[in-house]
DNA sequence: AATGAATGAGGATTCATTCAT
DNA sequence: AATGAATGAATCCTCATTCAT
């Protein structure tokens, strides 16, 4: 009784087994912080079995990130209509964004980690992390472009840059203190602020407001 | 002869020599990457002496940080007078603090990295920073309400609250990418941003900008 | 269509690949250094194929010892036709092994490797090769009694003993330090001195020369 | 009872201990049969301390090249009167090494099992071994060269060589078959065939022996 | 004939910490 | 005030081997 010893090999399977154990802990402990013991105690396999799936710890955590990754950007449903204006609709995003961050908020908070650190041999899953933001990075701008398409190029940068820097601090601000801060509340401001600053950025005669 | 100081018995020269290893060290690697040999190493004096003059490796990473928020916050000359109108101020405010964090960036750095991890004994150098980040965000609040006289609580809160993870993102850009980031700048953005949204919420008729 | 061959199931062929692997690397690395792994990797098979043609990795360099004997025997051109004085025979068969030794040197490296170990449970690489090696020392030995007839069992042996010991220092002198070492220039003179000792063996009251 | 659990730290007495402990291993085991764990069992000191006393386990095959090639030295008592013909000196000095061979064998053995070895990355101790015995070899070419002045250059390194190398084979054969092989009797062949080859190489036009 | 997956034991090394001096 | 030495637990990773397919 108890549990067959011996199952009948399944590579995938174990395969997720280990990266869901490994996204709680290293989103969790960070990348030293996450150990391959604990990964192993936690998803049921050996410690060496970790090894048969991922070169190293490394490959591993690299592999982290990617898959929460694309499991972020599926559970942000973007409103596939663009309806309403473009406020509404910059709207719209960030409170999609805002909602995805905090039901699956591992991609973020372990990237994050990752990437405030500045050890001499950089952990790949570092790199996977700054590149895949970057491509978010770059969509935010192409999507400013086409609401806002009187704006050039530099003011787009600067916006697109600013609204995911200020959106990881708000994410940072939300996780290091769940109760006192109202996430959706603060994307709503800073959904707001971006529209007004775009506005002024394409007419800066405009008057304060 | 030689060098007539430190020969013997200076404590407190030790004492800074290892927190200024360990700020390098755990503003690179953070809490678990920071070991106490790599402080050794790097200050020069034995891993034993590291614990005659700390208990034990909490004690020197929450040491790490106050001694590094001081050294910010010294490092930030708040402009004396306040001069000029509240917009200005508001931007020379900003200015300062963008400077602060280009020139001292280690308590920001370590900072935020301990407070992205969750570790079931939460690291007292955690603690330390959210409490000396919870008085900073209660000046900005502070400073904003003097500014800003008609703003409700709630709404200065919220504007504080944001003020201070959005700064935090930046940062975090600008440590990520030092070249391709305009950290100046970017701050200049925030802080128009910060007072049009203040307006705004002083008297929400007020038409768009 | 590409290559015909080898598709599947090619039992002997993959033999052969493993065995190349395992030679090049006990070769380099010795017994303990040689890693499944390590095989497996160098020969493009997995190490569970090793497995199925090998009982285990004492099986597998028992196989290596033996292969590499044969093809270092093969390789010594021993000259056919006995011609010419004893002397002028000797010396053939000695440049005869120095050259052997430089073509397929992985025999006795990796047997005197095996042959200095000492471990508990002797590795059955090593039994094999002392083996072998007895079997060589006792041609040379017969060899030795069909050149020289008047010279007693006790000097055979020790004759033939002394060849092939110093023949082994050679070898590893040259293995140590290919370019400073002449090993055919050595061999000439080993064999000179082995047949002066001989011609004194048989005649102690011979003059020294 | 039993072992006082603490004694006073001792690190000349340690380091001694674990050499001692380790000679026999690598000795027996040769580099990558030499384990740390093995080495902390037979010594008594936990694995971690022998990292106190060296830097890696490259650096303790190192030191215990250099000890027991040291060792060995001391205990080769070669003749201080320098009596007798030359041919009864070579004899004496071959006594001698053949003595030291078998009474301190350690030396020989572990450097010889590192010299056979290729390894990508070369141990230090291998390095050390082949510096040392250079430095032997050309004592022995000085010895050569001061009991037959009238050798040229070349000779003397040829004969040097050989002697060396020769001297390994016989010890290799000794330590394989400790029984069959009488090393005494060998070294005393040894010298003989040297001391023929040195004169005839004085003289080529001496006849034969 | 071959192999993907798994596994427990053991590999070297570093960890934070202590203790006698 | 400081430190050389020690230490058990934990680190990452490789080992030889097995087994179901």
């Amino acid at each position: 009784m108890g549990e067959p010893r011996k199952q009948r090999a399944n590579g995938i399977e174990s395969r997720r087994r280990i990266l869901d154990a490994a996204v709680e802990i290293a989103g969790e402990r960070g990348y030293e912080g996450t150990s391959i013991a604990a990964v192993s105690a936690r998803c049921g396999l050996p410690a060496s079995s970790i090894y048969w799936h991922f070169k190293d710890k490394d490959d591993l955590i690299a592999a982290v990130i990617e898959r929460s990754f694309d499991a972020w950007l599926s559970a942000m449903d973007l409103p596939g209509e663009h309806s309403g204006t473009p406020r509404e609709r910059v709207e719209q995003m960030a409170a999609s964004v805002a909602k995805s961050l905090v039901d699956a908020p591992d991609f973020l908070r372990l990237g994050l980690m990752l990437a405030l650190e500045r050890r001499p041999e950089e952990p790949r899953g570092r790199t996977v992390f700054l590149q895949v933001r970057q491509v978010a990075r770059r969509r935010v701008a192409e999507i400013t472009a086409a609401l806002l398409p009187d704006l050039d190029d530099a003011s787009i940068d600067l916006l697109a840059t600013y609204a995911v820097a200020a959106a990881d601090g708000l994410f940072i601000a939300h996780q290091t203190d769940h109760d006192a801060i109202d996430l959706i509340g603060l994307f709503e401001l800073h959904a707001r602020l971006l529209f007004d600053a775009a506005l002024r950025l394409t007419d800066p005669e405009r008057p304060h407001p």
